[in-house]
DNA sequence: AGTTGATGCGAGTGTGGCTCATGTTAACTC
DNA sequence: GAGTTAACATGAGCCACACTCGCATCAACT
């Protein structure tokens, strides 16, 4: 993975701390959001040191990341056994799964409202150099691994391998889903079940121009 | 308009003063990004001292929020002149126009490529309380208005008043552009072409559900 | 028991958001 | 034009937060 850590926990107390700093930040953010979220509290409520606490983590946006990171990896790791359990008949099926799986997430895990895979918008890395593509190198975005990961699951699906605008279609099609949930949540906390609908249609009719 | 400012300049010389704050403000956001905007840089550069600054904008949310809304404002305007200028044959012809002006302002609009009509994401408003819908009301966000207006426009150019479900899927649509085409220019600071088309392709495609 | 390198720690520093007491101007009265 | 009052302008200063740094502690090995 890349290292979100300044320094990788060696030692088992290290990396339970680690990861209690990573609840309590989850549950941070649900009570008080991005802004209003302090190091010091995490630090406190996870019952560490801030000195320790700026050992593992470069600063708050890299603690933020490295709760996104394990969001991701609980996420695919879920679907992954679901696809698995599940044996789905059409790549439509996925696309159900997948945005069930999100909306699970979204009710059930802390923070994950707040934050899901996300980078909490930050800034635009200094002054915009003419010319300079900046996805895809060093700050690989989570989305385009939520997106990669979900090719090969649909390639292994369907046996016959897709056409080649399908890697740039499916990344549009995690963007957008990951938006439209996103206002599913915020009209209603539980996640509004019609534009919850609406979303996994918005995705089926795209992405029908590129699948079976 | 709702008031996003604490006072509204009544004279002249507030008013030119306030417009210059937001200059700077787009300007900043684009060379630093949110989190390290500060609120004294942007009074320095504006020639406003840092007290004048607090009495028209209650903190550093409202005013970005202040400068997503005149975004909105002019986005808006500009679709609206282009619109009546057109003469459109068919409502995809509104969506191309729509995301031409949107991608126009995203290259030529100081700051529109970090907030463009959005609120930053910030603060989940305290301990979410069970059962309460948050949106809709006080802080309606700025998409909707978005949506709201190209239903207008929308119903406008269709004498056949369109399907009841056409409010949210407007919704939906603006919310899943925004997310692509932020997609598109994260890839290629002057926003990456396959992307934008896709973007459109996605929009005609979950349309065409819901209008003729 | 001694030596060394990794890890733990929290008082302290710099800075940014925001206020508030005081100074300045505008508007209006007699 | 002097007097009165209310709106507006100003920036030194306060508080709280992100983050550091040098010393303490511990683990491992000799």
């Amino acid at each position: 993975m890349t290292s979100v850590l300044r320094r990788r926990p060696a030692q088992r107390r290290s990396a339970v701390r680690v990861e209690r700093m990573l609840d309590e930040c989850a549950l941070l953010l649900d009570e008080v959001g991005y802004e209003a979220l302090t190091t010091k509290e995490v630090a406190r409520r996870a019952e560490v040191p801030i000195g320790t606490f700026y050992q593992f983590f470069r600063d708050k946006q890299a603690l933020v990341r490295a709760l996104a990171l394990r969001n991701l990896d609980a996420f695919l790791e879920r679907i992954t056994q679901r696809i698995a359990a599940a044996d789905l008949g059409h790549w439509t099926d996925l696309v159900e799964l997948a945005v069930d799986e999100f909306v699970h997430m979204k009710r059930t895990t802390p923070g994950f409202g707040v934050v899901d895979f996300g980078e909490v918008l930050i800034a635009p890395g200094g002054p915009a150099l003419p010319g300079t593509h900046r996805a895809l190198d060093e700050a690989r975005d989570n989305n385009e691994i939520v997106a990669d990961r979900l090719r090969l699951l649909t390639k292994e699906l369907l046996d016959a391998p897709a056409g080649s605008g399908l890697d740039r279609a499916l990344l549009v099609a995690v963007e957008a889903t990951d938006a439209v949930l996103k206002l599913a949540f915020r009209a209603d906390p539980a996640g509004d079940p019609q534009l919850i609908a609406e979303c996994k249609q918005l995705v089926r009719r795209y992405l029908a121009d590129h699948l079976p």
